[in-house]
DNA sequence: ATAGTAACTATGATAATCATAGTTACAAGC
DNA sequence: GCTTGTAACTATGATTATCATAGTTACTAT
């Protein structure tokens, strides 16, 4: 690509967003960091993309704050991802874009319910695709839910990792 | 770029909606639509895209359901770009990046407040970065809310319109 | 000493993006 | 009736991001 138009001075809060949001590597990374995945093979093998392109993006949300390179171990030296307070706000936004793709992005019964099952902790109500708790009304943040992955999820991820 | 993998039959619905929203043009181009430019060159000119790209990104979001192509007069043909029932529905989405970008990508004093101001309609309380009312309670959806851009962002939109 | 693992970096082919210019179809003004 | 203007694009060529594959580094385990 020839360079792009630098977003992350503009005013339009979308758009600022969009400099980080607007890819694709980025929102499968988030996707497995908020799902426990924190190192680096495990996050490639799952989303399917190259290191190169994992380790680039990796490094572009270091820089901008959103994740932190921690070494869990000296030798040899390991580390892993991990969201900061930055990263977990992200965390409606994905929530957004899935129930989006609950409600519009299966064809009927391709699965035979949610692709991904979130149940509120504090209740144990089935939230649904609500951003609000059915049960208690309660909003829902970052931790509030419980989720758990259809049998073909389950079996989609397992089959990557192999 | 190589063919990338396709994420359309993925079962992880942040993958599916991924496949459309992992995309800056994409992005863009939506909250124009949500911010009411429905005209090719209205859009191309705000979001400083080149109208390839807008073509291309708007045939894409067709196919995918999420805009419908309106002609609003005959001679010369002139058309606009209408979100649908689908297209409306990535609301939250953009909403959540808005809430993100306001808390987390403007310096202190940038600009003095929100970029963009948001009332509840029903209740006019101003929602600040909440998914629900702080007001009334009520979950916020898509038209609930009445949008007004600050200052710097109204500026930087005339200077496009050029 | 060989094999294995985690976390990468290097290389070359391919394809998407941007900037710029050109096209189509018409309306309006002189 | 000829030029100018506008909306909505399409065409072209240079640039650069992405992918697939292979290689590297620094260790541990057998």
């Amino acid at each position: 690509m020839p360079k792009r138009t630098d977003l992350s001075d503009t005013f339009c809060p979308v758009g600022r967003s969009a400099e980080l949001l607007g890819d694709r590597a980025v929102l499968l990374i988030l996707r497995d960091l908020f799902f426990g995945r924190r190192r680096f093979e495990a996050i490639a093998a799952n989303t399917g993309l190259g290191p190169q392109l994992v380790s680039a993006r990796l490094k572009l949300m270091e820089k901008q704050g959103v994740v932190e390179r921690h070494a869990y171990q000296e030798r040899p030296p390991r580390h892993e991802y991990r969201l900061t307070a930055k990263g977990k706000d992200l965390f409606d936004v994905l929530y957004a874009m899935r129930n989006w793709a609950e409600r519009w992005a299966y064809e009927d019964g391709e699965i035979g319910g949610p692709a991904m099952r979130y149940v509120h902790r504090a209740c144990g109500t089935d939230v649904g695709t609500s951003t609000v708790c059915p049960g208690c009304g309660e909003s829902l943040r970052y931790g509030d839910l419980k989720g758990e992955p259809s049998e073909a999820l389950r079996a989609e991820q397992a089959a990557r990792a192999g």
